[in-house]
RNA sequence: GGAGAAAUGGCAGAGUGGUCGAUUGCGGCAGUCUUGAAAACUGUUGAACCUUUGCGGGUUCCAGGGGUUCGAAUCCCUUUUUCUCCGCCA
């Protein structure tokens, strides 16, 4: 969420930025503006009121000490018509908050002065590519099939438990979960990142506060008898961990992992992007999340995507970075560096991590600050986050790419991990 | 799930209807003393919003929500959480 103040005193340069992201914003900004001037208004008015009736509180209780009690009585009469005001202004006040505080929840967050403008994924910026693209013999197949004849992911099994899109791991293809788990949280405690373990369902509050509600609410799983959501991401309550916290700016930044399985609805999909573990309803992940003075931001979100690049190298993946453009971005985000990792088999580029600077968006709507000592108010953090990485692409890489005619090849990386180099 | 008790500032802990945003202690910050540090002493120490060029002034906040009252941290209702006992249980 942008807080009013900023878009007040950027106008145009709001407009002009959330054009890139294809968000025409002029007449929903004139109205937040103007709801804002009344919202002031309304409160000067109700405080003037409150003031006095503090006033007449003080006298009538004085005048009981002194014993005077007519003329108590006549000051209380005062106050009847003051109150009635007084409640008036607050309704009026509570009403014109909530419209305020709906339309700025509409508004995305500014896309950083860099993003290019764009419709789509064809519009995103190659930043750099690295990796060594596998040569597959003429019979490898997807990994899918290569699922099913080593035995590893039982995608039926699942259906059956289930339902589309919760798959079985079994055996060497659990084990390697496993490996996978633990080698993205050992890297992330070699770069600095605290270890967290969460609640995988979170409440109303921490939805709100990263962004998925409102207006992603049919993206989660929801469990309606207790008004819980399942995690999409780590992220939510990673990052609700500072929820209404003021922290110092010498503890910054603050470096948080966490591992969690992911709830996704993924109401829409179909067709070929769903195919095997392309797209699961349940996905496990590792997720590192940072809080950083705003002056520093962009340094740590390139240091993210370093940390990241670090993990698909040590796993031998052929891989890119990709700037998104505007419209490929998503609400929250200023700035989304993509990964994806290449699946020789489908020969598809596969997405598996995502990493953004929020800049101060999600901790207006956490209400995250830092404290300098140079500065005597509260300033909203720079929140980050990106995954580290997300497992089931990574898995599908790794089995196409990896497929020999004696099985399928682990990555040296990882060996000590999994306790066995080939899955056969 | 049942019965009872409780929730106050960064922490501990007073306050049971009137000048209480809240005594006090610890912690934090600044100063005095000291070559420096510690100790001691002195001062200071929450957040949001409105208003003011500024100094300042005002409003709200004592777990959340609602109510009673001229006036609520204090009384009433309700939700949540914690503790004790009972029940159930990995």
């Amino acid at each position: 969420m942008l807080t009013v103040k900023f878009i007040e005193e950027n106008i145009d340069y709001v407009i002009e930025r959330l054009a890139v992201k294809r968000f025409k914003g002029e007449e929903i900004i004139d109205n937040i503006i103007d709801l804002d001037k009344k919202r002031r208004q309304i409160q000067n008015q109700n405080d003037n009121i409150q003031a006095s009736l503090n006033t007449i509180a003080k006298e009538v209780g004085l005048l009981f000490k002194a014993g005077k009690t007519a003329e108590a009585d006549a000051a209380k009469l005062k106050t009847a018509q003051l109150k009635d005001e007084s409640k008036q202004l607050t309704t009026e006040q509570e009403e014109t908050e909530q419209k305020l505080k709906a339309l700025l929840l509409q508004v995305p967050n500014i896309p950083h002065i860099s993003v290019p403008s764009g419709n789509g994924a064809d519009d995103n910026l190659l930043v750099r590519s690295g990796g060594k693209m596998p040569t597959l013999a003429s019979d490898a197949v997807p990994h899918w099939d290569l699922a099913k004849k080593y035995d590893i992911i039982d995608f039926e099994l699942g259906n059956k438990l289930t339902g589309a899109g919760f798959p079985v791991y079994i055996g060497k293809g659990s084990k390697l979960q496993r490996a996978l788990i633990n080698f993205f949280l050992d890297e992330g405690e070699k770069s600095g990142y605290k270890e967290y373990m969460v609640p995988l369902m979170v409440n109303e509050d921490s939805g709100y506060g990263t962004g998925q509600l409102p207006d992603k609410e049919g993206q989660m799983y929801h469990a309606t008898l207790d008004n819980l959501y399942l995690i999409p991401t780590a992220e939510v309550p990673v990052t609700n961990i500072w929820r209404d916290v003021i922290v110092n700016a010498s503890e910054l930044p603050i470096k948080a992992t966490a591992y969690t399985p992911c709830f996704r609805r993924e109401a829409g999909s179909y067709g070929k992007d769903v195919r095997g573990l392309n797209r699961l309803h349940q996905f496990d992940k590792v997720e590192v999340v940072q809080i950083q003075h705003p002056t520093k931001s962009y340094e740590t979100l390139e240091e993210m995507v370093n940390h990241v690049e670090n993990l698909v190298k040590k796993l031998e993946l052929p891989y890119r970075i990709v700037k998104l453009c505007g419209g490929d971005m998503g609400f929250t985000s200023a700035l989304t560096y993509d990964f994806e990792v290449y699946a020789a088999a489908q020969q598809r580029w596969l997405e598996v991590s995502s990493v953004s600077n929020f800049e101060s968006f999600q901790a207006n709507r956490l209400k995250l600050r830092y404290k300098d000592d140079a500065d005597k108010k509260p300033n909203l953090a720079h929140t980050l986050n990106g995954s580290a990485l997300a497992l089931p692409r990574i898995v599908a890489a790794l089995l196409e790419n990896n497929q020999t005619p004696n099985g399928i090849i682990i990555p040296e990386i990882l060996r000590p991990y999994t306790r066995f180099d080939v899955i056969d």
